[in-house]
DNA sequence: TATACAAATAACAATATGGTTATATGGTTT
DNA sequence: AAACCATATAACCATATTGTTATTTGTATA
C-alpha cells in the first residue's frame, strides 16, 4: 500500500471518537441512533463519523428498513497493521543521496 | 492505552511525508540535513515532522556535534499496532444503552 | 573571536478537521 | 397522502494541521 493510503486510513482511524465507535463495533453491530446517545455529541456529527470510517472501508453498512447498521471491516483493521511493519521501501532514496554526496558521515 | 493516547499517536503517524521518514529511518539512523533533499519541502518543515514523531515517541534522537540524527523506535509501533487490535472495552456503553431500553432490535 | 553550518523556533497563511444548527432524503406507519 | 423517525447533507464556525520565510540557538572551525 503507498504512503498516501496508509495516511489516509490513519486519518481516519486517528480520532477518539471514530476509535471508540469501532470498539463499540466490535462488540455488535450498531445504527447511528444508538451511538448518538453514548457520545456527548449531535447526530450529525456521528453520521460523519462513520462516513469517514466507510469511506476509509474501516466499516461496512447495511440497511435494514429505516436504520443503517454499520459493522467493523476487521481485515481493513489488519490490513493497516500490516501495512505498518511493512512500509514501502525508500532504500532507493537513501541510495541517490549518496551517489549525490549528501550523507553525512559522521566521526 | 487509552482512546485519547491512540488517536495522539496515530495522528502522528498520519502523514505521508512522516510515513516516508519512518521508512527511511527503519534502514538507518539520519540527520534532519540528510531528510531535506529527499523531501520537497523545506528545512523547519522537516523539522516539525520530526519533532511531531518524537512527541509521539516514535523516534529517539542523538546529538553528534552539530548533528542530531533520528532513529526509529519500532516498539512503540508495535505499541500502536497491539492497541488497534486490543482497543479498550466498552461493552459497559452498551450495557447501560440497554438497561435504558435505547437499543434498536430490527426483526 | 568571528564565521559557518545544522537544527529549532516564531510568525504567518491556506487548508483540513470536527463541531454546531437547519434542512433534505429515505423508509415506515397511520 | 400525511406524519414520523433515522440518516445524510448543507452551511457555517473555531481550531488544528502543514506549509512558508525569517530568525535564533547550538556546535565546530578558521
Amino acid at each position: 500500500m503507498e504512503f498516501e493510503k496508509i495516511a489516509d486510513i490513519l486519518k481516519a482511524l486517528a480520532d477518539p471518537t471514530r476509535l471508540k465507535i469501532l470498539s463499540l463495533l466490535r462488540i455488535r453491530d450498531c445504527c447511528v441512533c444508538e451511538l448518538v446517545p453514548i457520545f456527548n455529541i449531535s447526530q450529525p456529527a456521528i453520521s460523519k463519523h462513520v462516513s469517514r470510517l466507510k469511506t476509509a472501508e474501516l466499516v461496512h453498512e447495511t440497511r435494514k428498513g429505516q436504520w443503517v447498521f454499520y459493522s467493523i471491516n476487521e481485515k481493513r483493521l489488519e490490513e493497516i497493521g500490516y501495512a505498518l511493519s511493512h512500509l514501502p521501501d525508500l532504500s532507493e532514496e537513501l541510495r541517490k543521496l549518496e551517489q549525490q554526496g549528501l550523507t553525512v558521515t559522521c566521526e
